[in-house]
DNA sequence: CGCAGGATTGATATCAATCAATAACGGTGG
DNA sequence: CCACCGTTATTGATTGATATCAATCCTGCG
């Protein structure tokens, strides 16, 4: 519960030195955008596990890349009850909804301890004018936020729960390939059954009973807080899902 | 199921007298902004009542913004169970997606006959490049449906289905509002209770009578392929839901 | 008149929520 | 070292919500 304040260490890792670089799924910046983003960035940002980063219904003056580390957007009920909106990863943007409206209306808690990319929200529209590319890749990062929802929602929706557990775990399998997060099939996050019910909207309860006859199945096993993926290719039979695409991305 | 195919009308509507510009929630444009429309605009495009105008997994060359009209986005399973992901209105933007990214991931169908402002996909490219504030605009466009995306999973996965369905109604009621398709509490649009079935991810029959309760609380009536809302203001209560913000938006 | 699509209803089946315990574990204070 | 927690995972029993099945009833239309 903690708030976590931005530290004062200002470029410790200068843009043309960004770690993100060393992801082949992340498309490379030219000179000049490696040297606006030098200029857009004002520091960095360090949240510890558990942290609420982002609170529903206010306004943060700041835009994130994220460097290194999990987290997840979520929002609740009046009453408490909560759903997982998506997972962050490293080179995901966060807070742009709250750069572009009034406020943002979804809070975001860091999973593991994690490490930003601090930007101003008022130079945001200086990033529009004077670097279309950049531009586009913010929106483009939009889009691809949209798709994701779109294909959680198609799994809320109408997915069943074993289903449903299928789709999210091999979904947080391939994005945790790619950017390195995943190491002898296992998902290297430290995240509880309740953060997984969450997600696909089904009780705590459920939930395991629906982890185990997976791991009964011999499609995953689950294991002190975490995930270690057994037949890949199964469970996205399973979900009857596609997979992520393989192409570079950008990141900003 | 007919495959709708632009028609040869070009500029029926000139930008300078685009007919959105009756709605008080869309932003004004300036002069610069509306000739850059101009040339951006290639056409219109008309499509029947229940004709499928993007298919998932294809690569349309166009980017549009409904004129007039209402439409739908889904996404199926492979067996076919459908979900839809949102309600296409007026002044909304379609096909973002396919002009960024190599394909569609949904479909989107016409629920009533439908017009649309055509753009060419390559010109989003030079839209970035010379007009940033309209850039701007289309990635707020893509937060907007990112945020409605984020209510409808919170609806989906945490919502019974009594609040579902309030939820859904109060946000199309209003919705439907500020583009002047409300009239007397009614939504104009012919939809069926599937699509809220669909919408909600509940079976139909469920659906029905989860409308029947609202309706017998004296919240809405079911009439005719459409609804009426009765009290919006306890739609709202009983979906826990803060209802949309009253600002003024961009479109392009 | 008969038919098709949509809405409605009752009966039953199934899935998932809830309730209630217990186990396993790490951390903490004595 | 050990007793005591709090968190997370697990399990069985029961309840409740929603799905499915099966009709029926409209209503507009050829």
């Amino acid at each position: 519960m903690a708030k976590p304040r931005p530290l004062s260490i200002k470029h410790q890792h200068p843009c043309d030195q960004c770690p993100l670089k060393k992801h082949d799924i992340l498309r490379d910046l030219s000179a000049s955008e490696t040297e606006f983003m030098t200029r857009f960035k004002t520091g960095e940002f360090q949240a510890q596990a558990g942290s609420t980063i982002i609170v529903e219904g206010t306004n943060s003056p700041h835009l994130y890349t994220v460097l290194s580390g999990w987290g997840f957007r979520y929002k609740t009920l009046p009453d408490g009850r909560r759903q997982i909106l998506n997972f962050i990863l490293p080179g995901d943007l966060v807070g742009l909804q709250g750069s572009l409206m009034k406020e943002m209306s979804h809070s975001v808690e860091a999973l593991s301890d994690m490490m930003f990319c601090v930007f101003e929200r008022e130079s945001l529209t200086k990033l529009f004018k004077e670097t279309p590319s950049l531009a586009y890749d913010v929106t483009w990062l939009a889009a691809r936020e949209e798709q994701m929802l779109d294909e959680h929602l198609l799994s809320v929706g109408r997915r069943t729960a074993i289903e449903r557990a299928a789709y999210l775990i091999s979904f947080l399998s391939q994005r945790a390939r790619r950017v390195g997060q995943l190491e002898d099939g296992q998902i290297l996050v430290p995240f509880t059954q309740s953060h997984v019910a969450d997600t696909l909207g089904l009780s705590l309860v459920h939930t395991n009973k629906t982890l185990k006859k997976l791991q009964a199945r011999g499609l995953i096993k689950w294991s002190e807080r975490s995930c270690i993926v057994k037949d890949e290719e199964k469970l996205q039979h399973v979900a009857g899902w596609d997979g992520l695409p393989d192409t570079p991305r950008p990141f900003i």
